[in-house]
RNA sequence: GCGGGCGUGGCGAAACGGUAGACGCAGCGGAUUCAAAAUCCGCCGUAGCAAUACGUGUCGGUUCGAGUCCGACCGCCCGCACCA
């Protein structure tokens, strides 16, 4: 019997229409089930959707319906990172307002996303350059500002001075800026910044409750917090030696222990006490100088040199008040880590070797490997950091690591000088507040005014929000918002004199920060959130995006969580129960003889003799086959889902990203793959059309084998999607397929047992292949809707056999299979193992030393 | 340099410490066809006619039994990078 074939392009968009008007995956937060949250990282709007979008979103999407199949009210949205710079650089280069282009894009991705048969809720869309969207973060940045959670003050930054603005540290290319080549300079700036160092303990803490992200996740946020625990040591100056006004210098150690090790200490060139220092010494000043010049190339910091300056200044040992210790100004001294200043212990540390190698310092071991001798224990060019004894350390020889940190602590703590110890425990962190102040266009305003009298007020809150002015050009350098002067003109709230408004727009990892708790009511008006129906969705209970993002916007929105509860916005403690990153979707790349790339649709493969070869599809020139590498536009080597969803249908290209390879592993996009998802398609409608065909005829029952294997595949599907493991669950679906397909071999296709296998089978590719599995369940005579069915239970009863077959190992290698029964005793099994032929063959004439009966799984005879 | 991860057929990959290579791709053989495409059936780690032997980067260990656990090494990938 002829089938026809399946037609995705005149299937898929129909479906789409019919799940749309019946408002399908419209969500309703007075929804009585229970709740699941299911984002995948939203986009930003950049043109056209990538593979990269198709695999993250298909994910998102089985995991959406499969749990609206297992009964829960599911929230599913989907919305636009709309900010950022690209936008303004179409603006320069084709003269289209960032609006404009932003918005068109948007248009045309979120057909491209439909075209996917995503179960989204589209009336939740947001997109955050839209003022209903900012007005909420405005608003939120003076409740954090009234919080304290908000602080303006000065910081470094890379400034471009043809294109005059700030660059991000990526936007620096070997020192120059990335778009004018013009050489960057470091200029201090009085920029806003959010206060997230003051939950550092808080962030760090609790990464241990997120025991549903990955392990790497955690890893690379706790060591971007860099929590470390220390003492802070004040070191007295020997007045002779130091400028007048300043008696003391704090440095900050994680190695008291090695104080008996010290030989110098030293300060960031922008220490304060550097400063003071270089008021009388010019050729210091000038070392100062050079150091600050360095730090502009940010290349070179890489292979600078141990370099310092000794300022003259002497400092007196804590434990010995005959010890000096020369002060150095040294480049590779941090101004914002810790103090500033750090005593030197070169033994122990091989950046203060390196130092005090350069300058004739001299090292003196205080921490004793194990095993060695500490009469002959030396350092030269390695530095030890390991484990050991203290020696050379008087009253702490002898002692531990660990315990000679707590005898200095317990000591210098309990001295003082002046009306301060001489030492405090200390926890500090390498994270920085989170600077958030932009110099640019396409930014949410930061809502405040300068007032020449008042200084810095905040913008009243009736009068937000602060929006964009839309009549700005491209054609100068530099903040179009400093040029627009009506709109800079605004009337001080406090005094009524005429003000200025802040020109600067907010980093767009703050609109990121929140938007997963907007989504829970994007409409509401007066507030960025209801707390009691963010609370009733929050946290997001299946996050899924790149790795690209496991720091910065995982970790800000942790932070906007706590200072959204601080301002009672939300009542959660962290915003992201489960996370999931997903690799990258990779592909072969080509050139041409001349070295140009070109477009796998430009390429033509061929197999000839086992190996592939290439060729221009134009000119039929070969082309050479290069690495698989990340799709780029750069490379050429990317694919269109357009493209792929006009030939083969969204289906197939949904179930090729699910099925290759494990979904956090990078996936390789291949032209075969994709066929062969296609023809899996092809090969699900045929048997669907079989046996729908078939089943009009007999009642019969049918085998029972194919109804066990119908069931474990169900079971074994939904504990796959349950865990993310695409790949497996598409693996066992094939399986059920190909039990099917045997099955209308056999010519049973007719029975109720291969319609119920087939129903199954249909509903397990549902959340995968949603359009097909409509298309299917309408042939199979199904009532409704399968996106409105419920999941299939597992018959259990099914999943056991009455007679097992159980590998039998002699001396741990498999010699024999035997079948027993399924309850069979450790005695029945183990006389059917030893009378088997095959195993007496392996024991040799042995006798059996020990028979190992593992339960339902394996025997093994030693003998 | 520090931290983390990964090494399994021609390829993507499976495998609660228990039959290594499920499933897919590619390939090979056959059926169908005037022929092709599509489809269906079979084979497909290496050596061997076979019985069998050997096989999860290398070397060692634990175990009745190791791809899986432990130690050392080799290679690749990622993150951080003067954080005291």
């Amino acid at each position: 019997m002829a089938v026809e074939r399946y037609n995705a392009k005149e299937t898929e968009p129909r479906w789409q229409e019919v799940w749309s008007e019946r408002e399908l995956f419209r969500t309703h937060n007075d929804d009585p089930r229970p709740k699941y949250y299911v984002l995948e990282m939203f986009p930003y709007p950049s043109g056209r959707i990538h593979m990269g979008h198709v695999r993250n979103y298909t994910m998102g999407d089985v995991v959406a319906r499969y749990k609206r199949a297992r009964g829960f009210n599911v929230l599913h949205p989907m919305g636009w990172d709309a900010f950022g710079m690209p936008a303004e650089n179409a603006a320069m280069q084709n003269k289209v307002h960032p609006k404009e282009w932003t918005y068109a894009n948007i248009a045309t991705m979120r057909k491209q996303l439909k075209s996917m048969g995503l179960s989204l809720d589209w009336s939740r869309e947001i997109a955050t350059c839209d003022p209903s969207y900012y007005k909420h973060q405005q608003r939120m940045f003076l409740d954090f500002l009234e919080a304290g959670l908000v602080a303006r003050k000065t910081a470094k930054v890379n400034w471009d001075p043809v294109d005059q603005t700030v660059l991000a540290n990526e936007q620096v290319i070997d020192g120059r800026g990335w778009r004018s080549g013009a050489l960057v300079e470091q200029r201090e700036l009085t920029q806003w910044f959010f206060k997230i160092t003051d939950f550092a303990a808080d962030l760090d803490a609790r990464l241990d409750t997120l025991d549903r992200w990955p392990e790497k996740v955690r890893l690379m946020q706790r060591n971007w917090i860099g929590r470390s625990e220390g003492l802070l040591v004040r070191f007295a100056l020997d007045p002779a030696t130091t400028p007048a006004g300043e008696d003391t210098l704090e440095i900050y150690t994680t190695r008291p222990d090695t104080l008996f090790g010290a030989k110098f200490l030293a300060v960031a060139p922008d220490h304060p006490l550097a400063k003071a220092a270089a008021a009388k010494a010019p050729e210091l000043a000038a070392f100062i100088e050079e150091c600050r010049r360095m730090g502009t190339a940010q290349e070179a910091i890489d292979k600078a040199e141990k370099l310092g300056f000794d300022t003259g200044i002497r400092a007196t040992h804590p434990f010995d008040p005959d010890w000096q210790l020369p002060v150095y100004v040294a480049n590779f001294i941090l101004m914002e880590y810790g103090t500033g200043a750090i005593f030197g212990c070169p033994a122990h540390d091989q950046r203060d070797l390196d130092f005090v190698n350069r300058y004739g310092l001299g090292n003196t071991p205080v921490v004793c490997p194990p095993g060695q001798d500490p009469a002959t224990f030396a350092i030269t060019d390695e530095a030890y950091d390991g484990e050991g004894t203290l020696i050379n350390s008087r009253f702490l020889d002898g002692m531990t690591i660990a315990a000679a940190k707590e005898e200095v602590a317990r000591r210098l703590e309990a001295e003082t000088r002046g009306n301060r110890p001489v030492a405090e425990r200390k926890v500090n962190y390498r994270l920085r507040d989170w600077g958030i102040s932009r110099q640019r266009y396409w930014g949410c305003p930061i809502p405040v005014i300068h007032c020449a009298n008042c200084g810095v007020v905040p913008v009243p809150r009736e009068d937000l929000p602060v929006t964009l002015p839309e009549d700005v050009s491209f054609d100068q350098p530099g903040n179009p918002l400093d040029r627009h002067a009506e709109w800079l003109k605004v009337p001080c709230p406090t005094c009524r004199a005429e003000a200025r408004r802040e020109t600067d727009t907010m980093d767009t990892f703050v609109d990121s920060s929140w938007y997963f708790a907007r989504f829970t009511d994007p409409k509401l008006d007066d507030a960025p959130t209801d707390p009691e129906v963010a609370d009733s969705w929050l946290p997001v209970d299946q996050y899924i995006g790149g790795i690209e993002h496991a720091i910065l916007h995982l970790l800000y929105s942790r932070f906007f969580t706590r200072a959204m509860r601080r301002a009672d916005l939300v009542g959660l403690d962290e915003p992201f129960d489960g996370l999931f990153t997903q690799g990258m979707v990779v592909h072969e790349t080509y050139r041409d003889r001349a070295g140009n790339w070109v477009q796998p649709n430009e390429v033509r493969i061929e197999t000839e003799a086992g190996s592939r070869r290439a060729f221009h599809v134009k000119t039929s020139e070969p082309v050479e086959i290069g690495s698989i590498e990340k799709m780029s536009k750069s490379k050429k080597n990317t694919v269109d889902p357009d493209d792929i969803i006009a030939s083969y249908g969204a289906d197939t290209a949904r179930w090729f990203m699910l099925s290759d390879s494990p979904p956090e592993r990078d996936v390789i996009w291949t032209e075969e793959g994709v066929q062969g998802a296609w023809r899996f398609v092809q090969r699900v409608w045929r048997l669907v059309s079989e046996v729908a065909e078939a089943g009009k005829g007999s009642g019969d029952v049918g085998p029972l084998p194919l109804r066990r294997a119908a069931h474990r595949a169900l079971a074994a599907v939904q504990d796959d999607i349950e865990d993310l493991r695409f790949n497996r669950a598409v693996a066992r679906i094939y399986e059920l397929a190909n039990a099917i397909g045997a099955e209308l071999q056999a010519g049973k296709g007719a029975s109720a047992t291969a319609r119920e296998a087939t129903r199954i089978l249909v509903q397990l590719i549902a959340p995968m292949m949603p359009h097909l599995a409509e298309e299917c369940w309408r042939a199979l005579g199904q009532k409704g809707l399968v996106a409105e069915a419920a999941w299939p239970e597992v018959e259990r009863d099914l999943l056991v056999e009455d007679m097992i077959t159980l590998p039998v190992q002699v001396n741990g290698k498999k010699r024999a299979d035997v079948t027993v029964a399924r309850d069979a005793d450790n005695e029945a099994i183990e006389a059917a193992v030893l009378s088997h032929e095959a195993v007496k063959r392996a024991m040799e004439g042995r006798p059996a030393r020990k028979v190992i009966v593992v339960p339902q799984r394996i025997v093994n005879v030693v003998a």
